[in-house]
DNA sequence: CCCGGATGAGTCAACGTTGTCACTCAGTTG
DNA sequence: CAACTGAGTGACAACGTTGACTCATCCGGG
């Protein structure tokens, strides 16, 4: 045996009720106002908590419960981006007023530590599981989507199994600022996504070839570079796209790490990101300062799709039975000027 | 009773135990790898548990082994603001090694939600708490830190509680920015703080006052706007202050999101938030694409803050006797072009 | 050949709470 | 005045897991 001094166990319902002269289940009938107790008791049981500090453990109570918690598990690529973060606001202000609370992990977009997260949630028998999920592959999930835990597929949509999403109209946006990036003249359009796994990632590329086909550009693929994971990468490869010859006149980044890269190579080359001569940029997802900077980009609200995931789960928590939904979030094209620069002569 | 088909329980141990024909304990043993199982055993028991898809019942197994949890709690401002998540993935960082999970919450700076988002988190037995506090008194957790829970107090310090800490070296790194614009030339600074009851607004601002006063300037007060809360509070406060006559020739934002206002401000103004004729301006804490923007700021490792509170939570776990521990984060002047300008002739 | 130790397995209680049932005692009803 | 009602209280079991025991068997050494 170990001895801590100074950690002592925290006080229980019986250390109350013996304090109070009561038996257990009447401290616990008055601490929770259950009714069927004298007021002069319930005063008294409320007195001896107070003065040893008690709190009800949670753990005790909620296997009694039937193990339900009140825990929401929330997993994302990396708490500290933006996107996930704003997510998270979201989700976190949908669950507070239903009174649950979120448990977050990461998992730096590595399925293995995705699994291994989802698993250590589960045990934990989170009310529900919200993911940015990195796997490709869902179908181990299934018998606990049966079992009635609410799932839900934030960004990337689940695979090989049915369950609640909510996902960015990401294919129209990227056509609409292709489209954009045409309307101002250009025919030379720089591509750079991130890891071409992602679904999100393919369906924005979905959405250019689209938009090209349809201007009857066919060889944009020239000037495509993919994935491009972090800021250094998207740097390197915006620098390789302008090196390229002939250059692209426009560059439409798809996602926000992206955009950052590509502004940083812009401005080493020009010495400033958002001269007047400078490549015309469009970005996909709006970020901090974007508006400052100038920086025409397709934006949409990311805490509303948290807001929307955390619906979808207590919707499911009321109803297990009801149809599988999916949250298409719209996006818009937010002009700022980069994006509306014509092609150099 | 409530019929909800499709929403079953999930298996136990018994029902492991059960297929694989062995007692609950040997099922336990040999999931937990206890050794003291037949090889052959073991195998069965593994497979009987892998076919029904069973998971150990956290809340059981923590009830049982003393309600010590694996879960340690954060709780912080706003999820969404840069400083807070690189905080959240630095403690998260930190605790996965350790097999411990994080759940965050958000107090939206309301002392009152704090406390019941603390309360909700103890009677959740987390390992511990880390905490951004916007309350103004501690002492009522006095109680818990004695019972052995390791509380930790991030970027604000405790009041009325000997608490371990991690501070930012606030003084100091007002000081120095305040002397730096100093050294250029300057000698009206318009200083933009938060909320003035926060600590380490305060100390802020004492690294100012001990600046200005080192340099012989004792009417800065006339250009030190307070409480601006938000990024429009403090554009009008920027506004309010470049209006005065004389206007000063510098500024210095007491933090990410009063920056953020500032650089707005300006270019509403001038047209451009870093042309060359602009007020010179230095930002208190560094922020995504500042170098981009040619900003000059106080910077520190936010992400390195978390690991360091998160690591004196995981010291106070093995040795609740320690001494109170506070760790102070180093600032650094991170010249970018802006804090550099002389002031206009 | 018997003893001691290692191995494999099982029984039981307990963690702290809460749902169910049962009991007591006033006060009311017929 | 017996039967009934309901407020107030308590005893007990159970949630699922695991630590502390116990028990049987087998094997090697003295």
């Amino acid at each position: 045996m170990v001895i801590r001094p100074g950690a002592s166990d925290p006080p229980t319902l019986r250390q109350v009720a013996e304090l109070a002269g009561v038996s257990i289940k009447t401290a616990s009938r008055a601490l929770r106002q259950e009714g069927y107790v004298a007021p002069a008791t319930a005063e008294r049981v409320r007195t001896a908590a107070r003065s040893i500090g008690y709190r009800v453990n949670a753990i005790a109570s909620e296997l009694r419960r039937g193990s339900v918690s009140t825990l929401v598990g929330l997993i994302t690529g990396d708490l500290a981006n933006p996107f996930y973060s704003r997510l998270a606001r979201g989700v976190e202000r949908e669950l507070h007023p239903a009174g649950l609370q979120l448990v977050t992990g990461s998992s730096e977009e590595d399925p293995g530590a995705e699994a291994a997260l989802v698993d250590a949630l589960l045990q934990r028998r989170v009310r529900a599981l919200l993911i940015v999920s990195a796997a490709d592959d869902h179908s181990a999930l299934s018998d606990d989507l049966a079992r009635g835990v609410p799932l839900v597929f934030l960004d990337r949509p689940p695979v090989g199994l049915l369950a609640d999403s909510v996902l960015i109209d990401n294919a129209a946006g990227a056509a609409a600022a292709v489209r954009h990036l045409i309307a101002a003249g250009h025919r030379r359009i720089g591509i750079v996504s991130d890891l071409s796994r992602l679904a999100s990632q393919q369906d924005r590329l979905d959405g250019v070839a689209a938009a090209m086909a349809a201007a009857g550009i066919g060889d944009w693929q020239r000037w495509c570079r993919q994935d491009a994971h972090d800021i250094a990468a998207a740097r390197l490869a915006v620098n390789d796209l302008l090196d390229a010859d002939p250059a692209p006149t426009a560059l439409l980044c798809l996602n926000n790490r992206i955009t950052a890269g590509a502004l940083t190579a812009l401005q080493g080359r020009n010495g400033s990101a958002t001269g007047a001569q400078a490549t015309a940029l469009i970005g996909f997802d709006d970020f901090e300062l974007s508006e400052l900077l100038g920086v025409t980009v397709v934006g949409y609200d990311a805490e509303d799709m948290g807001r929307a995931a955390a619906r979808l789960a207590l919707e499911r928590m009321d109803d297990p039975q009801r149809a599988v939904r999916k949250v298409v979030i719209p996006t818009r094209l937010i002009r700022r000027g980069s994006g509306e620069r014509a092609p150099a002569p």
